[in-house]
This record gives C-alpha cells, sequence and structure tokens, in this order.
DNA sequence: TGCACTGTACTAGTATCCTATAACACTATA
DNA sequence: TATAGTGTTATAGGATACTAGTACAGTGCA
C-alpha cells in the first residue's frame, strides 16, 4: 500500500502564500513579508519560514535578493495554477469524485456545489 | 495560522478499510484480516495495525473478540457514511469549491466532473 | 493436551519535523 | 559610518510516528 506523504507546515504555509499571489493580495515583482516578520505572523520558528521561501524560489515562484527581501516573479501566477491544476486534475478531482460515488451523494445533496460552480463566473 | 494535522499512516489504512466497508467487499460480521496478516498485506509494523484497529474500534466500527479477530459491526456502514458525509460537507466540498473558483477553471474543462456525477446513479 | 492462530503489551531505537537560539553577512539609508 | 532591516547558516533539543523485536494470553481444533 502507498502512502500520501502528509502535508508539513511549511507545504501550508507554501499553499497559502500561492493563494494570495493567484488571487492578486502579493502581485508579481511585490515583496513579500521577511522571514522574521512572517515567522512572526504565523507563530513559527524562522527556519520554517525560511524552508517555506526556499521551496518556493525553487518552484520559480519568488526570488530573492539577499539583504532585501524575498519578490514575486513574474511567471508566479501562471506558475502557481499550472502547478495547481495538474494536482487538481490528477489527485483532487478523482478522489472528490471516489467519494461522491462511494457515499452515494443525491443530487439534491449536491445542490450547494452545481450552485456555486454556474453561477460565478461566466465560462466560455 | 492554524494548520491541519498531517493524516498519518494508521488514518490512511482505517480509511483503506473504511472504504472497503462501504463498498461490500468487507460485509456487516464478516471477519477482517488479523493484525500480523494486515501488517505483512501492508507492509507496516504490526503496531501501526493495532493502533489503526483501536482507533476504528472506538469508532464502534469494529468490535473485536480476543484470540479470534476484529468483526465488522452491524452498524459499521451507516457509522462510516455518516462520519465521512460530515467531513466531506464540513472540508472537502469547501475545499473542493475554493480550488475551483480559484483556478478559474471552464466548464469544459469540468465536464469529467459532471459526467462522472450525472450518469451513475438514479438519484431521486 | 498441544498446536496454531488470534489479540495485547512492552521496551528500545530511528527518523523526521519543528523549535529555540545564536551568530554572521548583505543592503539601504540616515 | 552607524544602524536597522534583510537573508543565511548552524547547533542542540523536543515531540511524534513508526519500526523492530519479544513476550504473554486467549480461542479453536485436531
Amino acid at each position: 500500500m502507498e502512502f500520501k506523504d502528509p502535508k508539513g507546515i511549511f507545504q501550508q504555509i507554501a499553499d497559502n502564500i500561492c493563494d494570495k499571489i493567484i488571487s492578486g493580495e502579493f502581485p508579481a515583482g511585490s515583496k513579500i513579508p521577511s522571514v522574521r516578520e512572517q515567522a512572526a505572523t504565523v507563530g513559527v520558528n524562522q527556519n520554517t519560514i525560511m524552508r517555506t521561501y526556499m521551496e518556493l524560489q525553487r518552484e520559480n515562484i519568488i526570488s530573492n535578493q539577499r539583504g532585501i527581501g524575498f519578490f514575486v516573479t513574474d511567471n508566479a501566477q501562471q506558475q502557481i495554477i499550472n502547478m495547481r491544476k495538474k494536482e487538481f486534475f490528477d489527485m483532487q478531482l478523482p478522489e472528490f469524485i471516489k467519494q461522491v460515488k462511494l457515499l452515494n451523494l443525491t443530487k439534491e445533496e449536491l445542490k450547494p456545489l452545481f450552485d456555486q460552480l454556474n453561477l460565478n463566473h461566466e465560462n466560455k
């Protein structure tokens, strides 16, 4: 049996930052909170934030300038969306469908889902 | 910031067993694999399986008879479905919707989802 | 009774993640 | 130049999950 390696804290923090990049809270080129500041905000050790930032840097989502700070790269948004989409279609969607089938959910129960998916943007 | 506590191996094994109970592979009253057997099958330590079984017992999904084995309880299926539904509507569904919105997915991209949800059972 | 299966319990050890703390190096600015 | 902010690195320690190995106890059956 294969096990999913659980998401560590540093990954959850990375996800949180990526959310803010996608949503526009951290635009391309902007400076994200410093290691110390982020550590204090999140309530976590500096090393943990450092690891988070290193990982995001490895994924070309942020870049750093020593002594200045970390900055959102130009293609960060697209980069994140690509990664997220891959994970969504490879993992989350199949898992979601599996759950719906196993639980034998009715259309009635899934109404909130359909409502949310249809109303919000004008999809082509 | 609050963190999700990651799912340990023993929980993933529990989920796996619950899947088999819901799907009918382990019917009510049937004996599930012994601690040693399951450990060998899954490739994991006996203690880890023991912890899994203890947890499932605590949730009234299996019961044990010392020296004989662990058995699926009569209301195990319903019990699991209730727990899963709660988690689904509280956690998974909101997370799923959040992802779809963040990624700004089109109806086209979500087609496999709708296909899967509509075709399979005659929902009232 | 003896054997083979079962659950149960315990101790030690390992690996990993995260914390606590400190020190050093770089950059901008007054 | 001095200072305050920044990234960077390192060491030691705690907590937890899982492993390895062993031993004991209950049950069913030949």
